[in-house]
DNA sequence: CTCCAATTGTAGCAATTGCTACAGTTGTGT
DNA sequence: ACACAACTGTAGCAATTGCTACAATTGGAG
């Protein structure tokens, strides 16, 4: 391996990163609305992410293809349980990020802003440390 | 301003995270190998991000048009006075991260995956303070 | 039941970032 | 001087994520 294709691994990842980033917080984010909610619709997820519905229609529909929600025409939104896994596991590790960048003492508006970035690109390695240093920090 | 509302901006914000992304990982780029050669060209940057020379063409492109990069049709690539600010603030940002990571005990190789993904979304307060910490625990 | 407002779907446009295939340049070696 | 290899540019395709404008559906009010 060249040394230049060693430095374009954590590009392709970042690649990768991207192209399931929007399915992560799309399926975080209908988690949330069905927890204070019944329903999740299309338009309460073009409000959440600031787009037009038509964006929310097609990445929902790439979503169901991917297994992660079920829809029908006209109806609401729910996750399927790959999608319940995955929200379930996005959310633990938002909260992770939010939790430790509130221990070392981020205020919660730039905390909640950073996490939401940061949150895709941590690996499960960085992830674990963050926890245990937001406990210590914390505790 | 509604909770949604609220709640939206973080994602605007990665929104435009990924818009200067590419532009910021280039510029960097660029950088690195203008330090250690003398000229930069499409195909080192290519092998670089491993992606083909004609995505690489059209994006170096895009920054010439914003004006962080100098070429001319069969020529190397330059960095304007703005592109070398732009690449001396990265590579900044990314040292820090990336040190960061290595001060809590991370491995140089994941340290390195996910420094690439997560400096873009660091605010300038969290990257303080993350170049404190790393200075207080690496002692 | 009918009509209307809200919601959802569809058509069609643009920008970005990928690609392959092919065409044009450049510079080096003979 | 010329040929060839490497590099760069162009054409044209696809997927993703944005948009506006318009069509269709649904459900509730009257």
């Amino acid at each position: 391996m060249t040394e230049a294709a060693w430095d374009s691994e954590p590009h392709q990842r970042t690649r990768r990163d991207h192209t399931t980033e929007k399915a992560e917080d799309y399926v975080e984010a209908i988690a949330d609305i069905l927890d204070k909610q019944d329903t999740c619709r299309i338009t309460h997820l073009a409000k959440q992410f600031a787009v037009s519905h038509v964006t929310v229609h097609r990445i929902v529909e790439r979503l169901q293809n991917e297994g992660l929600v079920m829809t029908k025409p006209y109806q609401p939104i729910t996750l399927t349980a790959k999608g319940k896994r995955l929200a379930s596991m996005c959310r633990q590790r938002h909260k992770i990020v939010y939790r430790f960048l509130l221990a070392i003492g981020i205020d919660e508006i730039t905390a909640a802003m950073d996490a939401e970035g940061i949150e895709h690109h941590v690996s499960p390695t960085t992830l674990k440390r963050l926890e245990e240093l937001a406990e210590e920090l914390a505790g």
